[in-house]
This record gives structure tokens, sequence and C-alpha cells, in this order.
DNA sequence: AGTGAATATTTCGACCATCGAAATAGTAGA
DNA sequence: TCTACTATTTCGATGGTCGAAATATTCACT
């Protein structure tokens, strides 16, 4: 009302709010498209994740430890798993040390899939970054770090 | 390696990758949380949600509008507003003009989940963003649009 | 060693969210 | 009025998830 035609944006926290809800919202259903376009649904992709993440690291992951990541029952992992392995993404290893652990491996079909689900995300995001100095990184770091924090604390709250 | 202790951090697209990916998953698990706290589940969440967003707007949605916004068939749609009917969440209103059409209103009940639902995560987010400066707002409501536009896209790409 | 408690995973039966197709109700145009 | 179309609901089937029970293995203690 006040502002002249080229008042600069004043950035409220109810702008940011909105922000951060469009992205999920749109997270969510870009993951939800690719899900669908390889016959994979939520769970499974959020478990090819998981797994993912730990093979990079080194520590292969097994079944309990998937339940407890993705929050779910034993029975519903044992069916998750039994999804991915009839479509080839992973095979289980008994564990050579404790022979009732199983070992999640991953067959190079699904790194292929993982690879095909980041790497396009992960140019567009660069190409969408490219013009960000140094100090504004710091900036947006700083903030997605509160939020990340702000949200986990919102949270332990509610689970008593 | 070849920094010194007081080095500054170097904030690379891959460390804002995973920044990102740990606020959604974050986002996702509150979310359910949330839900199951409330005998909710993620789709009634969401239906929630897009229903109160249209009601703000001064426009009342009808079931057709909720399917599409959801990506859910008509059929799930029904189920998903006769629980959140049972529930005593919303009711049903046929359209006075349209007598096909239906019009979802909210009770004050929802209201009040919505308000529970985004007060306190609105507070503690204000106070995580509280002495960031102008600018800074600024660079990171770029750095989200831009973020924004870049999932839309990629996923673009993928429904032809 | 050997028994019993604990742990890891799978199987089984039931529940319910979602889907597609058909049914119902209403509108608009010829 | 008859027909085509739109909006919503009902119905039967599919399948993801759960809790409880079953199976296999390890650990602790004697």
């Amino acid at each position: 009302m006040s502002e002249g035609a080229d008042e600069v944006e004043q950035v409220t926290d109810d702008v940011l709010v909105l922000l951060l809800r469009q992205l999920t919202v749109e997270s969510d259903r870009f993951a939800e498209m690719f899900g669908e376009a390889h016959g994979l649904h939520r769970t499974d992709l959020n478990a090819l994740a998981v797994i993912m993440d730990a093979a990079r690291m080194g520590a292969p992951m097994s079944p309990s430890m998937l339940a407890s990541a993705l929050h779910l029952s034993a029975s519903a992992t044992t069916s998750v798993l039994d999804r991915l392995e009839r479509a080839g993404h992973l095979y289980r290893d008994r564990s050579a040390t404790d022979r009732r652990k199983v070992e999640l491996r991953m067959h190079d079909q699904a790194r292929q899939i993982g690879a095909e689900f980041f790497l396009p995300l992960g140019e567009r995001y660069a190409a969408a970054w490219r013009d960000m100095g140094e100090e504004e990184r710091r900036t947006v770091a700083r903030f997605l770090r509160g939020s990340i924090a702000a949200t986990v604390e919102v949270r332990g709250r509610l689970a008593p």
C-alpha cells in the first residue's frame, strides 16, 4: 500500500514458512512420481535411500536397522525387502559372524536407479545455486540447520 | 587437510543437498507423528491442509478438486472425506447452485487441530530465524524459490 | 556341554487405504 | 423430453502394514 514500485521485498516469517511448506510438498510429489515411474512405492524408495547411504558408509544394513530407520514393523520390513529382492534391487546375505543377522546388499541396478533419481535433480540444483557466493551459502546453511533443529525439537515435544 | 583450525566452513552443493534432504525427512517425520497423535493418516492431514488453505481463500473445496490436489482417485477421496466427517473434522454441504456438487466445510475442531499443528512449529521457527537480517532473509528466500523451481522442473521432465 | 532367556527374521491372519468400474443423482443442450 | 455429460458415491479387489506366533541362532550362566 505505502511502498513504491521499486520497494525491496520484505521476507517475513510467514513467507519463509510458506516456502518451506512448498518445498516439502514438491519434494514429496517428486518422489511420488519417480517411484511411480519405476514401480516403487514411497516406502521402497525410502528403504533404498537408507540402504544406499549405509552402503556408502561401508556398513551394510540389517532388516531390523532398516525397520527402525523407516519406523516400520519387522513384518512390514520383511515385505518391503521381499518386494525389492523380487524386483532385483537387492539381495540378502546371512551374516558370517552372527547367522541370525541378515545383511542387505544392493544390486547395480538399484544403484543405477539411485543415480537416475539424484543426478538430474542434483545438476538442476547446482545450476540454481551457481551464482551464490560463499557468504550466502553459509547463510542458507545456517538457516537450514536452524530449521531442521526446530522441527526435530518440536517433534520431540510431541513424543514424551 | 590444508586448512587451519579457524578456517570458515565451505558449503558445497553436496552439503546443501544433504541439508535439504534432512529437512524434508524431518518434516515428514513430524507430520507422521502429529497425525499419529491425533488418529489421522498422512492423507487426512494433507486433505485438511488443502481444505483449510482453500477456506482461507474463501473458496470452499469440492471433492473432485481435492482429489486432483491430492492425486487421489475419486473413490479414495470419498473415503478420506468419510473418515474426516466421521471424526467430526468437516461436513459436506450440497451446493445451492449445482446440486451435483458438494462443498467441504471445516468444523472448528479441525481448525483447532490445524492451529495446534502449526503454532508451536511456527513459533519455534520464528525463534530460529530471529537473528536473521533482511538481506539474509532475501538470500534464503531466493535459495528456496530456486530450489522449489528446480524440483518442479525436474519432475516436469518425468511426466511427458 | 547344556539349558533357558534373549535376539533376528520370517510367516500368518486380519485390517484398511486405495483403485477401477459401475451405480446414482443432477445439469445442460437439442 | 431425450441424450450426453459431470459430480459423487458404492462395490469388489488388490496390496501394504500391523501384531502375534513361529523359526533359527546366539549369549549367559551353571
